[in-house]
DNA sequence: AGGACAGACCTTTTT
DNA sequence: GGTCTGTCCT
């Protein structure tokens, strides 16, 4: 297959064609730049001759990573599969399970998510006996993740003087990872850190690898931290073949650690560099752009880009001022129907907000009128408890030195083992410096337990027992646990709609196991080059102490003895010996496998499609994603940009950044909504329009109208609801269903304070029964007809002809006389 | 040991 | 306003 590099504009042509040293490719929103990655990578394979095991990609997202791989393998075909497609971190898992030894590690380590690094700070705080209104858990553990994302260990954190919750700190960063290392485990900074470590105090280990990978390709590089910027520097030290790619003007993770001036200062750190800009956006209409343009350009830190488009102009932006929160969610909702009646599929249209918060009000109004819609983010799946419980029982079984896993499940299912006997047997692990689970063991005897309670504890380590069973497939062993363990046998006598919805969340997670077993079948068995397997020979097991100290690291502190070394290029045939560390790959059959792979994953960012619905989402999980139309709500000053931002200047950029973000991800229709007022925390505000809206020339804008009681008319959205007197409306009776009224004035403010109070009285009464032949007006659809009442769901006939099914309870219909 | 209540919390969260 | 956590009570 030749390819194609007609199909390219002059830029990306050039960032493809410019193979080698180091390359900044400023990718503007919509520029194609996982095209111009995909076709480099081709290009350095097909017409460079490069072989594919020398090419590293990261990218920040798994998501991010599947893409790249299958648009490469439309490109290449299967020529790529010993290529390192994926992310910072599990790439920096690789290389740890590879070389584990070297930092004090064994092979088997786990990884620790944020809640289970979260417990082990907070059971070391109250170990030192530290006031959490003084050390908040939340200060010291970003204090301790960012010196971790800037390399800084706990034998060079720094403590100021005057700041007593710095020195808390130090301490509890130095014993977090004296915990972490007891307990085979390392956090999602910990992969970075350790990673640079590894690297940094062994020459050889990094000499290899920088072999390895000659070509080195970084996607989003706006967003990286100063751990990842380092890595990337190491690897790319010896061929400088390294091209990263990224917009400065979509950096929104800096509170994450992302350092900007990553990407402002490549071109500074390597001096042959060369620059491209991608400025052809091929996503959005004219306005769209426009507006995108206009709003970035009151930034001053950054790299000067203006987008452009071939494209028409489109529709004008969309503007609607609601009366409050409410208003806004119901307008939206109906606004959609109106785009679904044109034509336009749910699937094509996302609504934005900033918070989380905010989406409760949206989904509300949204069930009320039918609106199908899906929620990306929020709790996500693997941070339901239930999964968490099972995933803590699999991790303890692929690594019992796992305490935070251990004690989270000792006592799930309820097998009556308390906080007390928990206490008990801690103590009697840290006397004989012991892991929970070995300390479980001897607890009957040392402890003299209750039979009852020693029973208990067999049971538990039952699961440990018949974790290492023989079976048929990694499915079966994962169903063994659980039902060893007794999750699902508990939830079923409880017998609640809640616990049967945790199992089946249990039995989602057996399918996302079956994607694994199948997603890992072949491909990545593929991943190592024969003839330059990376393998490691440590001359001296009992680790001389030829510690070294690069760079400033203090390499005593955290990555103990690092024994000299030799690297040595194996044939292919040879690459198995026993004694010769493989690059680690992710197996099919392995339950450590699996377990890490899940824990590198947010989400199931496979989640089947299913019908067609409206996206909900947080502007931050929408960058890299685009949609035909695009609403984005709560365009206030103090929600976005948030209060926080209003007056620091740098916080400010990064909010406005997030706006760029937000109406670059709109290919036709974009519509922007503030509420006069709003209600946040229990405290209702009147904020003034987002100063990002104002940004906008008016040339570019639509008023879709002002938001007023009227509109909410008759009542339908109030039912059931126990906010009923918090709503806007005005209440009926005052003639038609959709009567808009005229503006607010303090006397229509005062008589619909009124209408109000009446509402709820007319909601009370108001039936919800209807019939076969009842009348009936529908806020989108007009007036119709009931055909067949079934359960809690209607036919009705509208006059425009069209047969609709509505759930009774929730569409916005009401009956007529 | 476990349930009930009261108080604190409250941007964003690729891994 | 809602949710999650921590403590107190039984």
């Amino acid at each position: 297959m030749a390819l194609d590099l007609d199909a390219l504009n002059s830029a990306q042509r050039e960032a493809v064609l410019c193979t080698e040293g180091p390359l900044l490719v400023l990718a503007g929103a919509g520029s194609g730049k996982t095209r111009v990655l995909t076709y480099r990578i081709a290009y350095l394979m097909q017409e460079k001759g490069v072989f594919p095991w020398n090419i590293l990609a990261i990218t920040f997202t798994n998501k991010a990573a599947r893409e790249m791989r299958e648009r490469l393998a439309k490109l290449v075909g299967n020529e790529a599969s010993g290529m390192w497609v994926s992310t910072f971190h599990s790439m920096c898992v690789r290389m740890l399970r590879a070389h584990a030894e070297r930092l004090g590690f064994s092979r088997d380590f786990t990884i620790y998510d944020d809640a289970d690094s979260n417990r082990l700070v907070k059971d070391i705080c109250k170990e030192l006996d530290l006031d959490p209104s003084r050390y908040p858990i939340k200060a010291l553990r970003s204090r301790i993740s960012k010196a971790k994302n800037e390399l800084i260990v706990p034998g060079n954190y720094v403590v100021s003087e005057h700041d007593p919750i710095d020195q808390a700190t130090k301490r509890v960063y130095e014993m977090l990872q004296e915990r972490l290392k007891k307990s085979n485990a390392f956090d999602f900074d910990d992969l970075l850190l350790y990673a640079n470590l590894l690297l940094k105090n062994n020459s050889d280990i990094c000499y290899a690898y920088q072999d390895r990978f000659r070509y080195i390709l970084v996607d989003e590089y706006q967003d990286t931290n100063h751990a990842q910027y380092t890595l990337c520097s190491m690897l790319a030290a010896r061929f400088k073949n390294l091209m990263v790619v990224g917009d400065d003007d979509q950096s929104i993770y800096s509170w994450r650690g992302a350092d900007i001036r990553n990407i402002l200062e490549f071109e500074h750190d390597y001096a042959s560099c060369h620059t491209v800009r991608l400025e052809q956006n091929y996503r959005s209409n004219g306005n769209i752009l426009a507006a995108a343009n206009a709003v970035i350009a009151n930034n001053t830190n950054r790299k000067a880009k203006t987008l452009f488009t071939n494209g028409p102009d489109g529709d004008p932006l969309m503007i609607y001022a609601a009366q409050d929160e409410r208003d806004e969610g119901r307008w939206i909702a109906g606004r959609i129907e109106l785009f679904h009646d044109s034509g336009i599929s749910y699937n094509d249209i996302a609504v934005f907000y900033r918070t989380n918060a905010q989406s409760r009000m949206l989904e509300d109004m949204f069930l009320r009128s039918g609106v199908p819609y899906r929620i990306v983010g929020g709790t996500r799946f693997f941070e339901r408890q239930e999964i968490m419980d099972v995933m803590a029982y699999l991790c303890l079984c692929v690594n019992p030195a796992d305490d935070i896993a251990a004690k989270r499940v000792i006592n799930t299912p309820r097998r009556g083992i308390g906080k007390t006997t928990i206490e008990h047997i801690e103590a009697l692990a840290r006397t004989f410096d012991i892991s929970f689970v070995e300390a479980l063991r001897i607890a009957p005897a040392e402890l003299s337990l209750r039979a009852k309670v020693t029973q208990s504890i067999n049971d538990f380590l039952n699961v440990l027992q018949v974790s290492k069973g023989e079976f048929p497939n990694l499915r079966a062993q994962i169903q063994a646990i659980i039902d060893a363990a007794g999750i699902i046998t508990a939830y079923q006598r409880e017998g609640t709609d809640e616990a049967l919805s945790r199992i089946d969340n249990i039995k989602e997670l057996l399918g996302v196991c079956d994607e694994f077993m199948d997603t890992h079948a072949t491909d990545e068995v593929f991943f190592e080059a024969p003839g330059v397997e990376l393998s490691v020979q440590s001359f001296n097991d009992d680790g001389v102490a030829a510690t070294q100290n690069v760079a400033g690291v203090d390499a005593d502190t955290m990555t103990p003895d690092s024994a000299p070394v030799a690297v040595s290029e194996v044939a292919p045939d040879s690459a198995s010996d026993a004694d010769t560390p493989e690059i680690h790959l992710l197996r099919s059959d392995s339950l450590a496998d699996f377990v890490e792979w899940v824990r590198l994953r947010t989400d199931l960012d496979s989640e089947a499609q299913g019908d067609a619905a409206v996206t909900l989402m947080t502007i931050h999980a929408s960058k890299g994603l685009e949609y035909k139309c695009v609403f984005v709500s709560g365009m206030e000053d103090s929600i976005f940009p948030t209060q926080r931002a209003l007056f620091d200047h740098e916080s400010l950029e990064e909010e406005r950044r997030l706006a760029y973000v937000a109406i670059t991800r709109a290919r036709e229709k974009l519509i922007l909504t503030h509420a006069q007022q709003r209600t946040l925390y229990g405290e209702t505000h009147c904020n003034p329009t987002s100063q990002f809206i104002e940004e906008i020339p008016d040339a570019l804008c639509r008023m879709a109208g002002i938001g007023s009681a009227g509109f909410s008319g008759s009542g339908w959205e109030k039912r059931g609801s126990r906010h009923g007197i918090a709503g806007s409306g005005c209440e009926a009776g005052a003639g038609g269903v959709f009567h808009v009224s005229s503006a607010h004035g303090a006397a229509e403010r005062i008589r619909e304070k009124a209408g109000r109070a009446m509402s709820v009285q007319t909601n009370r009464s108001q039936s919800k029964h209807f019939e076969p032949g009842d009348r009936v007006s529908h806020k989108i659809y007009g007036e119709g007809k009931v055909t067949r009442v079934v359960g809690d769901s209607m036919y009705v006939r509208f006059t425009s002809g069209k047969l609709k099914k509505l759930l009774v309870d929730f569409a916005p219909v009401v009956k007529i006389s």
